[in-house]
DNA sequence: AACTATACGGAATCCGAGTTCCGTTTGCAA
DNA sequence: TTGCAAACGGAACTCGGATTCCGTATAGTT
């Protein structure tokens, strides 16, 4: 045995989880489904069906099937996805210069990718479970205390949040992004600024930055 | 013929239309059917069933849908009364003596009864079409206006807000206002709070009312 | 009391979306 | 080149929930 890329069937080193080397179609295969579930969903929402997914990625349903055993996974799937990347927001505000606007930055990405991808929305809205589960692993709730934290000790952030309303005012950021909001469609960035007002300490000015 | 209630099949005014007189167990059971949808949705969300409703009203299924022909026509009876609460209280807050008060607690209500009822949430999360007919139906977009022009008038509300924010800000409420909200469930208080002060001028106090 | 249009109940049906199954194809190690 | 486990495709199946159908019951009238 010269295995080219990995090892074989692997003896499994302790209990579960097997390691198995994927045939490279295999591999393939996946990716095209992730990309079209991407698209999909992001779409389309949540209520997008398997079957097109299979369409999308020009495979059959049983290959996504042998991918993601149930709709469920693949959402999870995308989600866990969705969710290192607000994580990575997240660090880079709390690492950039000014703590105030880097709080503010999160709110508005994590505003603008449910924009951008209505199954993100719904996920946040109507599966909560999945998105705590998400949000947990990639630490979140960590994340954002910090960033709660380090904007409060800078002065320009009221005093009375806590780190659980950030993914709270991420979560009705959500409800206004899609595109099916009647009249107010689009308005959505006003309530985004009007909201990170609101975070402002009591009496302190809505203008620009403070000198460096 | 002595009607004692109401007349018989009555000739139809003009074209469409027709009233008839319903008999007394047909109206009763409407009543519970209405009653008992209310509830399961209020406790549920849409996705309660309709022969679930029939079962709480203590009627077949046959019979709700003699009077709701679809589960979309019973939501949306169901909405159509709420949209007609949330009117008064916009009327309400348009008659108050404190304008800004007076939008506030429009914003307020319209929070608390979607914390009170899933379904409603829902309707105003995924049902854009119901939500703006009923919407249309009561006249929410003038009440809106009014009472953002004469919040802004009195100087306290932002000027650069307008009508279309105000169902906006409802939606996102509606979101973070049901009870699976992981760590931040009954939170959302705050939120409502957050958003309010968000809304004052620029530079404006947060602190209580004017003197009289 | 008899009559009938109106209502009722709820088993049966319809339907759509997720998921399974299995015969066929293919990557890759020998 | 061969052999076969790993993958594939997609028709068929499952299942849950909305909706229909029709024989029976009853309010209201004569």
């Amino acid at each position: 045995m010269t295995p080219v890329t990995e090892t074989k069937p692997r003896p499994a080193g302790k209990t579960a989880v097997v390691e198995r080397v994927q045939r490279a179609d295999a591999r393939r295969n996946r990716e095209a489904v992730i990309a079209a579930a991407k698209k999909l969903f992001a779409d389309e929402g949540l209520d997008a069906q398997m079957p097109d997914v299979a369409k999308v990625a020009k495979v059959g349903v049983g290959t996504v099937y042998r991918h993601f055993p149930t709709k469920q996974d693949l959402i999870a799937a995308l989600a866990a996805e969705r969710f290192e990347r607000l994580a990575e927001k997240a660090r880079e505000g709390i690492a950039a210069e000014d703590p105030w606007e880097g709080l503010c930055d999160f709110i508005r990405f994590s505003a603008q990718i449910q924009a951008d991808d209505r199954g993100l929305c719904e996920v946040m809205g109507s599966r909560p479970e999945v998105m705590n589960d998400s949000a947990l692993t990639v630490g979140l709730p960590e994340l954002c205390d910090q960033l709660v934290d380090r904007a409060q000790r800078s002065g320009r952030l009221r005093k009375d949040l806590e780190w659980e309303d950030i993914p709270m005012i991420a979560c009705g950021l959500g409800r206004i992004t899609p595109s099916e909001m009647g009249p107010a469609t689009g308005r959505w960035p006003r309530l985004v600024e009007i909201i990170i007002d609101g975070l402002r300490p009591p009496g302190s000015s809505k203008l620009p930055k403070p000198l460096v």
